[in-house]
DNA sequence: TATTGTGCTGAACGCATGTTCAGTTAACAT
DNA sequence: ATGTTAACTGAACATGCGTTCAGCACAATA
């Protein structure tokens, strides 16, 4: 039954990412066995030692393949503060909705971390927010926005992004392109303009 | 070396539960075991079972006593939708801020409870959510607020509002005054008035 | 057909887990 | 001094953990 993914490998396989994101997401880092993994994936716990050095980078796998994505995949700037704010808002909400467990995963199990590898998360994570916030200082300064604190609007509106990913359903009362609306009305608001 | 808390108890004793509030905020639930918590307070792992049924319900009393205490403390509404925003708004800062172990386990560990207890949770909850959806629908019936969805605003200024335990430090650039009073000029902006 | 390879098994390693309980200790009441 | 009781220990229970590794089966190569 070859499953032909890796062999010895420095970092995760495909299949063996596959199961452990799901599991990570349902029951959380600590409390999922290898062995479940293995289980999810169709071979014992031993086998997963050939797509992965250990538990703890298939967590930091999650999280850094992730977080590249998220800022490979953000839209560069166009210089116009009102429609880059409102490209980040509806960018950040399909983003997070398409890949619920990884942001699950990413805003969880940050501290099951070993130190250094929560640094690298963190160093990524930062940079998307910066990203977020010179948008902010763009459109603050040239008096198209009115925020009180700009490191504050910018935790303030990507919290209030990412609180979607915690109540939205697929076949729910609203669809993405509805939520995406309401939500950049209120963060535009927010930001007075 | 008596330390007078309860035999046998069907809920948990203080200074138990102070351990096990502060242990699992630092690693989570699953991470931290009972003999943990014992050596934080001072005892052998057998001797918490004088205080508390099982591991389980130690999570489940901090989460539920955070909550009903939330639910408590929440001041009563004046019937003035933009008073009863801001004051919402400021006591869910301070009383978020105040506790910030608890209101990480509350946010992080329900995956962790029982379904049973699941449920218990989920409803209080949905209780302190209601209370301010109540008040942004008077609000926007009134003609003071202007809400595209009473449910999505209701969501999105709770997430903007506990965001602010992922990154506020006491001591660090602003004050907890000066926090509230930015926080309360954003969400009144989002919600039109 | 013989030889190499890889992909995987299954058992084992030492250690940790939640929980129970027979017994020790110390404070108090009589 | 004796009896009582509550607080606590320390060992034990069965189970599970992450990880390693000798060996086996099978496909590809020679």
């Amino acid at each position: 039954m070859a499953r032909k993914q890796g062999s010895h490998a420095k970092t995760t396989g495909p299949l063996v990412r596959a199961a452990a994101l799901r599991l990570f997401a349902r029951h959380g880092y600590a409390a999922v066995s290898m062995r479940q993994i293995a289980a999810e994936v169709g071979v014992q716990a031993g086998a997963l030692y050939l797509y992965t050095p250990d538990k703890q980078t298939l967590l930091f796998d999650l999280m850094r393949e992730h977080m590249e994505t998220l800022l490979a995949e953000l839209p560069a700037p166009s210089g116009e503060p009102l429609r880059d704010l409102q490209d980040f808002a509806r960018f950040h909400i399909r983003f997070h909705l398409d890949r619920s467990d990884l942001v699950f995963i990413a805003y969880m199990e940050l501290r099951n971390l070993e130190p250094e590898n929560f640094q690298v998360i963190e160093r990524l994570r930062h940079r998307y927010e910066d990203r977020l916030e010179a948008i902010l200082r763009e459109g603050d300064g040239r008096g198209i926005f009115c925020i009180p604190d700009q490191k504050l609007a910018t935790l303030a509106v990507i919290a209030m992004l990412t609180g979607v990913n915690t109540w939205y359903r697929e076949g729910g009362r609203l669809g993405r392109a509805e939520v995406e609306a309401i939500y950049w009305d209120m963060i535009r608001k927010s930001v007075g303009a």
